[in-house]
DNA sequence: CCTGCGATTGGTATCGCTAACATTACTTAT
DNA sequence: ATAAGTAATGTTAGCGATACCAATCGCAGG
């Protein structure tokens, strides 16, 4: 009272969102700031009488929440942090998709960067997210920056790596085994007698995952005795004409090669047109067998052959762990395996 | 002091975010906490002194500001929300990975999700979005959901409308005319002398802009006293398959065509497949041209001629614009067309 | 030596919401 | 009928930062 009546000080008036507030819907509904919340948050201990009171005003007033009130009262936010090499790559795009589908119907909402394959940059992108207070975060790999084993050790929240589960999780995994992967393809081509094998892959140093896929092929044909017939790594992320010209300077190797695997369905793409332009058959001269099965995989000619990555289910199966662990569950396992099937197509 | 002696009243507890607060740095460096605020913010109204030994005391305590609670005492977050059809279209991919790019280097993170072109969803994401209090907001195309446009009206926040520029923005828009690149795609197959053109979208009901560039294409036929030869609008969005299949039923139009357009390269490519597996000549005796200038279009046999979108180019204009709104400038124009370009290439 | 001004720095009151604790109404057990 | 429990709701005090206003300092001008 002092307030309206003390002309030594005046009430300060501060900056508002605009919006109607949690009380002014409690005001109108006649109930208190409380009530309302716990309906917002977990209706079910609210009254029917009650609820439909709260959300007739919640209407009336276009309320919407101020989340980042919520976020600091509650001292953990509705956001869930997501890092990944890049977002412009289909899988990682592909996967994200399907989490923040899944994760809006709870609520919760994805902020999502891309590391460019830096670690030092995910070391910052993660203490940004940080900054925000998130529900939990989601990395990819198991390989991260020089800080972020300390930096998450001190946040203690639910973090799930994807994309991978050769390796020790911080905290939770989904993915498959890429090693295995790059074995399964280069099984199918000794199996189809191949004995001269190629590997094509990009930004291994910095594509770990691409790196063990590649690493995989090479072991297997190491256990059949053998060792790559060519060995190629690109400085740049997969693309079409990378693809099409180192694949025609593999051409070249002494000795020649009956087949090549790749490290990403976009490169072999690339190498498919080389070898329509050379009028190099596939896979009479050469087999080819790519990774991902990406949209085209299917319909090029010849087809594809390639391995399937379960990239909405990593999605969804991510979401669900986080699902389970903000519920309070401690799920088992806190690595799941999803595997990745080998695709046979024609060129292979 | 009655709160540490009045043994009615122990002292509530309260869970923190468990990290080093503003005011932890603030007492190290033997300053308050408002001059630690400053540095942060307006780095320059602070002494050289000072800053060091703030600087220093953020290191020490490797403090990360809680944004939650900055963005409520401001009443404005550091979210940028960005809505998208969908963030799996390479497209949208590369401009939203440009422009958050961008932003970061300005501290200011993006929130993007994707309304899988339903108008209501946009409705719902666009809501959800304020609740964080955004400092600006990204939307696709001038067709929004059906409340959208009452809801920026109460918000009140700068708005960049991306990927068209035929239509009156909310506030500011970036991107070209779709119109005018179906117009100079299907100019383009005229002077090559091609009669019969067909025309092959997707979803053309829920994407405009794709069909605002069929319209331009129909448009521009209307005006050699033409009307396209065929015209299919898949019900799915564009992919290889779709594009070969309907391209081969294309082909059976009783008269024939000489041409096809189609509304993203994706659906030009699996025609290419199709013209292959079938022995049909291009461009000779189909001539195809596509949109997107994606990847492959350079690279595939023949290479695809097709429209080049300044797909980064939108995310960079898109940042500046903001950055430039929320330095307090009011930037003209308001409406920047990046023109879209027709890149010349064997299929057409 | 005092006044006035700009440049720095500090004190305090919120921002809108939720955790913790308190209270009330209403059952159920004894 | 009373104690004891349960469900529904309310009161209070922050969460960690920033806006607003006030105070201090150093120096030029009179």
């Amino acid at each position: 009272m002092a307030r309206d009546s003390d002309p030594a000080k005046p009430p300060r008036t501060r900056r508002r969102a605009g919006r109607a507030t949690m009380s002014d819907v409690a005001k109108l509904a006649g109930v208190s700031a409380i009530t309302v919340s716990r309906l917002l948050r977990e209706s079910d201990t609210v009254s029917a009488e009650l609820a439909a009171r709260i959300r007739d005003a919640i209407d009336r007033l276009g309320y919407v929440p101020n989340l980042m009130a919520g976020g600091l009262a509650a001292a953990k936010s509705r956001i869930v942090g997501v890092v990944v090499p890049s977002i412009r790559n289909a899988f990682f795009a592909a996967t994200v998709d399907a989490l923040a589908a899944k994760l809006d119907a709870r609520g919760l909402a994805v902020l999502d960067s891309s590391s460019d394959y830096d670690l030092d940059r995910e070391d910052k992108l993660i203490e940004t997210m940080l900054a925000w207070n998130p529900a939990a975060l989601v990395l990819t790999g198991f390989v991260h920056g020089p800080r972020t084993a300390a930096i998450l050790a001190r946040a203690s929240l639910p973090v799930v790596e994807m994309w991978d589960v050769a390796g020790r999780p911080f905290d939770m995994a989904v993915g498959f085994d890429h090693h295995a992967a790059g074995r399964r393809a280069a099984r199918h081509l000794l199996s189809r007698g191949c004995r001269r094998v190629g590997v094509i892959g990009a930004i291994l140093g910095k594509d770990t995952r691409a790196a063990a896929r590649c690493a995989g092929v090479r072991d297997e044909l190491d256990r059949a005795g053998l060792v790559p017939a060519a060995w190629t790594d690109l400085p740049r992320a997969s693309n079409v004409g990378d693809g099409a010209e180192s694949f025609a300077a593999m051409l070249g190797t002494p000795g020649g090669i009956d087949a090549v695997a790749f490290s990403n369905d976009v490169l072999a793409l690339g190498a498919l047109f080389e070898c329509r332009r050379r009028g190099v058959r596939v896979p009479d001269d050469v087999a080819l067998i790519g990774f991902g099965d990406l949209d085209f995989a299917a319909h090029c000619l010849p087809s594809l052959t390639t391995m399937r990555p379960p990239r909405e289910t990593i999605g969804n199966e991510t979401a669900r762990m986080l699902s389970a662990r903000l519920d309070g569950a401690s799920p088992e396992p806190r690595v799941v395996d999803l595997g990745c099937e080998l695709i046979v197509r024609e060129s292979a």
